[in-house]
DNA sequence: GGGTTCTCCAAGGCTCTACA
DNA sequence: TGTAGAGCCTTGGAGAACCC
């Protein structure tokens, strides 16, 4: 069956080490090439490789063969079968990718292949996943309608602590999910750095720091005292576990990105749109919103988004929590 | 029912090119 | 020469299926 015929062709080896089976790359080399692509890159890339084998296998062709009719036969079956020009890009660059390492070949830069791609893109183009957004003020006020963070159970606490950071940092839940306890330091405001690589890190280029302030105005939207609320609470299951969220139920694991995503009532990177979009609506910096959720200092993506005046206030966190 | 894995697809940064 | 925009590759998020 078809789940069989994938196992088969999943083999155990990466899309890096089809690619490279019949050269001569030592294993050490082998290991560093692997670890420079995410793993959510390779797990795409070997997903197209995997379809890519199985379309070679029906035809009888080599797979390792970058035979450009052939390819874009397999993006036409794509193409064919439903999916996006998203997708049939993914996959485009997937095959790019490997025969690149394999035979120095880019697939992409081949004319036809653009030629191609433009009228994927014209077949099915792709439409952007948020054209409006919700109102950050629909959350604040289920928080604010709920009892003092003691009085919480700990799914609330859980969904209350990750809902306010979303909303005061701007951050992905990818950010969310890397917080760990130490890097967590207490003042006049609570600043949290973190040490993983996110998707904006680059060589140079340090992660974004979160500062969250105390909040008066209204003592159940405060980020702080909910945070803090958080660590007591987890603190008798935490044992070794520096990440911040921990899992609900018992075994209480550290939790990941997907998890925080289920957390959030809205889906996840929606919060990213809402809080950006209030800020700005509010007449923040742009400067300010985006050295804030971290984009690049010359990204065009939020202005592309939401594009709104620029005013003079340059406090993120304040505006976002500002009730009408 | 909570959490994880897998696949699809939009978000994102970097580079290059066209054009004013 | 500066800049807007397109092209390209890489990445994380969304949602369904699955596991515990």
């Amino acid at each position: 069956d078809a789940r069989a015929e994938q196992q088969r062709y999943s083999n155990g080896s990466s899309f890096i080490q089809c690619s490279l089976e019949s050269s001569n790359v030592p294993n050490d080399v082998m290991q560093i090439l692997e670890g420079s692509f995410s793993q959510s890159t390779t797990n795409q890339y070997n997903t197209t490789i995997r379809k890519w084998r199985i379309y070679c296998h029906t035809e009888n062709i080599d797979y390792r063969v970058p035979d450009v009719n052939r390819i874009l036969s397999f993006l036409t079956s794509l193409c064919n079968t439903g999916h996006s020009y998203s997708s049939v890009n993914g996959a485009k660059a997937g095959l790019s990718t490997m025969f690149s390492l394999s035979h120095n070949i880019r697939i992409g830069e081949i004319g036809i292949v653009k030629q191609f791609m433009k009228g994927v893109y014209r077949k099915c183009p792709p439409t952007p996943k948020y054209s409006t957004t919700w109102d950050a003020d629909t959350v604040l006020n289920l928080f604010s309608s709920w009892d003092d963070n003691d009085s919480l159970s700990t799914k609330q606490l859980s969904l209350k602590l990750v809902g306010l950071l979303a909303l005061v940092t701007g951050q992905r839940t990818q950010t969310l999910s890397c917080i760990t306890v130490n890097n967590i330091v207490w003042g006049e405001s609570v600043q949290i750095s973190i040490d993983s690589i996110l998707k904006t890190s680059r060589p140079n280029r340090p992660n974004p720091i979160l500062t969250l302030k105390k909040y008066f105005p209204n003592p159940k939207l405060c980020v702080v005292s909910t945070l803090t609320a958080y660590l007591n609470r987890t603190n008798s299951y935490r044992g070794d576990s520096l990440l911040l969220f921990l899992g609900i139920q018992k075994p209480h694991k550290p939790v990941g990105a997907q998890t925080i995503g289920n957390w959030l009532t809205y889906t996840a990177h929606s919060f990213r749109h809402a809080s950006t979009s209030k800020v700005a609506a509010k007449g923040a910096n742009v400067n300010t919103i985006i050295s804030h959720v971290g984009w690049s200092r010359n990204s065009t993506v939020f202005a592309r988004f939401y594009n709104r005046p620029v005013g003079k206030s340059n406090d993120f966190s304040e505006k976002v929590l500002d009730l009408p």
